[in-house]
DNA sequence: CACAATTCAGTTGTCTGCAATTGAATTGTC
DNA sequence: GACAATTCAATTGCAGACAACTGAATTGTG
C-alpha cells in the first residue's frame, strides 16, 4: 500500500494557507493600482466601504465589521482624517467611544468608488456565481479557523497551568 | 425590471477580497498559536518550508517560490539567521547573490515541523479533497489577478504618457 | 575591450496587523 | 455611594509587505 510520505506534508504547494496568502497579496496588487486614483490603500478602502454602508460608527463597531482592533484602526483612521475623508469625535453619551463620521469629501468619494468592484471583478476573471461560491467557501473556512484558534489557545493555556 | 442597485456593489459582504483577507488573517491566528512552539512566525515558516524542500537557495530563488522580494526577505532572513536556523553566504560564483543555507539546527527543526500541516488541516475542518479544490481555485485566482495587475499598471503608465 | 543595461541584495520609508499595556470612562454589585 | 470589573481607544513594539532607491557585480553589445 502506498501512503503519502510524511515528508510530502511539508511541500509548499500542498499548503492551503500559501495559496490563500498568495491570492490575498495578489488582490492587494490589483487594488493598489485601482485605488491609487482614489488616494486610498486597500484597508482604508475597506473602512470606507463600511462607513458608506452603515453610516457613522464608533471605532469598536468598525472593528467588528472588519475584524480589526484599535491597534490597526487608530493609526489608519488618523490617516483618513488627515486626508479629510473622515472626522473622529469623542461620543458625548459615552466618552470612551470615538465616533467615526464621514466628511462631505468622504461621502463624495463614494461616487468614484462605485466603479471599483466592477473593475476588480473583471480582474478576477470569475463570474458572479463563481465568486459567490468561493466567498461562501472562504467564510466557512474563516469560521472554522477562528473556532480552532480559540481551542488551540485554550489548550495552550491549559498546558501552562 | 429589477437590477441590482449600483450601491449594492459596494456592500462589504459582496467583496471577495474581504473574505479572502479575513480567511488569510484567520489562518495567521491559527499558525501563530501552533508555530509558537517552534519559535517561527508564519512567513518564516514558509521560508523554512522552501528550504527544507529545495535545500540551499539564493535569496532570489527563495523569493520566486514565495512571491516575495528582497525588501521583505532581507530582514526576515536576518531574523532567521539571528535565531540560528540559517546562514547567509555571499556566493563565490556570483558575488551579487546570497546563498541561504540551513544550519544543523534549522535542518533539525524540520522534524518538529512535520506535525504542523496535520494540525492546520484539522483546524480547517476541510477534508483533503476540499482543500485541493480550494487551492486550485485560489491559484487560478492569483494567476488572473497577477495578469490583471500587470495590465492595469501598463494602462496606467500609458495614460501618463 | 568598453560601456550601457540588467541583475541582485540591501536599505529606507510607509502602511498594515496584532499582542500587550495604559488610562479614562462606565457598569455591576454589594 | 463605593469600588471592583469591564469596556473602549490609544499607544508601543515587533514583524510583514511593498515601492523606490542604492550600490555592487555581471552580462550583452558593439
Amino acid at each position: 500500500m502506498t501512503t503519502t510520505p510524511t515528508a510530502d506534508w511539508l511541500r509548499l504547494d500542498q499548503q492551503i494557507c500559501f495559496s490563500l496568502n498568495a491570492a490575498s497579496r495578489a488582490f492587494g496588487g490589483v487594488y493598489r493600482v485601482i485605488l491609487k486614483d482614489l488616494g486610498l490603500t486597500y484597508p482604508q478602502y475597506l473602512v470606507m466601504l463600511v462607513l458608506w454602508e452603515h453610516g457613522d460608527l464608533p471605532v469598536k463597531k468598525l472593528g467588528e465589521h472588519l475584524r480589526l482592533d484599535s491597534g490597526t484602526l487608530s493609526p489608519l483612521l488618523k490617516r483618513l482624517e488627515a486626508g479629510g475623508l473622515v472626522r473622529r469625535e469623542r461620543s458625548a453619551r459615552d466618552e470612551r467611544s470615538v465616533e467615526v463620521r464621514l466628511t462631505g469629501e468622504g461621502d463624495a468619494l463614494r461616487e468614484r468608488a462605485l466603479q471599483v468592484p466592477r473593475r476588480i471583478a473583471a480582474a478576477t476573471g470569475f463570474d458572479v456565481e463563481e465568486i459567490r461560491e468561493l466567498r461562501a467557501r472562504l467564510d466557512q473556512l474563516t469560521t472554522a479557523l477562528d473556532t480552532a484558534a480559540r481551542t488551540e489557545a485554550e489548550s495552550a493555556t491549559a498546558r501552562q497551568r
